[in-house]
DNA sequence: TCTTTAATGCTACAAATTAGCATTGAGAAT
DNA sequence: ATTCTCAATGCTAATTTGTAGCATTAAAGA
């Protein structure tokens, strides 16, 4: 993500802890530019990783609370994903991924033709929709070859 | 699942294995037929619970890799989901999730509007699709009231 | 600067999933 | 029906991922 947007964000968490009357610690302000840094929806522990570089010493479970805490205030959400380790999307606005159904994979794509689609009303069921997220599901680029290259053999 | 399409689902499961040359053993019909019971998109864990009293003494090791076959031949599928516990999902056909932020819970939600958007081409990017899931997400009935009453103390 | 208490760091723990290997049984061949 | 083969199971142990409890620290208001 490019500096600006990046500062924006940091700041927009500034006031959100500010409005919750919850701390901006040092360690969230890591951990949410660590997000916002890294590609490709990072699971908790890519992203501890990444932060325990800027933190020596700082421990896994801060990482994951702050995550979490990240997450609550919607400064960035957790992405579904057809796998058992919870994912980070830095991305809160609208867009959409691929997702792979053999390695997990997901994919940004973007597309206003499903930004747009119309959402059908929940509150029947009590439900309060806050956004949406097409999910178009396949096999990835990279899995095709590799077993496409398995069947060769 | 009714019993005549449950039944229907086994005997694709026995045709699928055949034409692959994979055994159809005990344990993984009966695997299938207990997720193909289970409502609610249930974990690993729960399905093991279930089947274990069908077989008692099975590994649980043997239900995580059935799992993986089943969802791998495409009998059942891999749900898509916020949390950290993969989840799976008897429900081949199109259909749509309501997805709970708070509490990562996922709700069956059909919509013909939804299930006929229009899915643009994604072989650009080397991706085989296959099928198409919206999310709509927001928050579930059950936090909507828990947190109402939290707010009230 | 002082005070309050939310957040961190530590340690231990629990939950969820995977790996390696001997044994078994599904399904093909005889 | 019996035998054969190797994919799948069951066992054990390990790893990976995420949580709980509690003393210590530091953010932010007074």
């Amino acid at each position: 993500m490019d500096k600006s947007s990046k500062t924006d964000r940091m700041q927009e968490f500034r006031r959100l802890c500010e409005q919750r009357g919850e701390r901006c610690t040092k360690q969230r302000l890591v951990i949410l530019e660590s997000v916002l840094d890294l590609d490709n929806h990072p699971s908790a522990d890519q992203i501890f990783d990444d932060v325990a570089t800027r933190i020596p010493g700082i421990a896994r479970t801060t990482v994951y609370r702050a995550l979490e805490h990240l997450a609550r205030v919607g400064i960035i959400t957790k992405a579904c994903h057809p796998g058992h380790v919870a994912r980070l999307d830095p991305r809160i606005e609208i867009h959409h991924h691929l997702v792979c159904l053999h390695c997990n994979e997901l994919i940004d794509f973007e597309d206003d033709g499903l930004d747009g689609i119309e959402i059908p009303d929940t509150s029947a069921s009590g439900f309060e929709f806050i956004d949406h997220r097409v999910q178009l599901r396949g096999i990835c680029k990279k899995c095709r070859d590799r077993e496409k290259k398995e069947e060769m053999k």
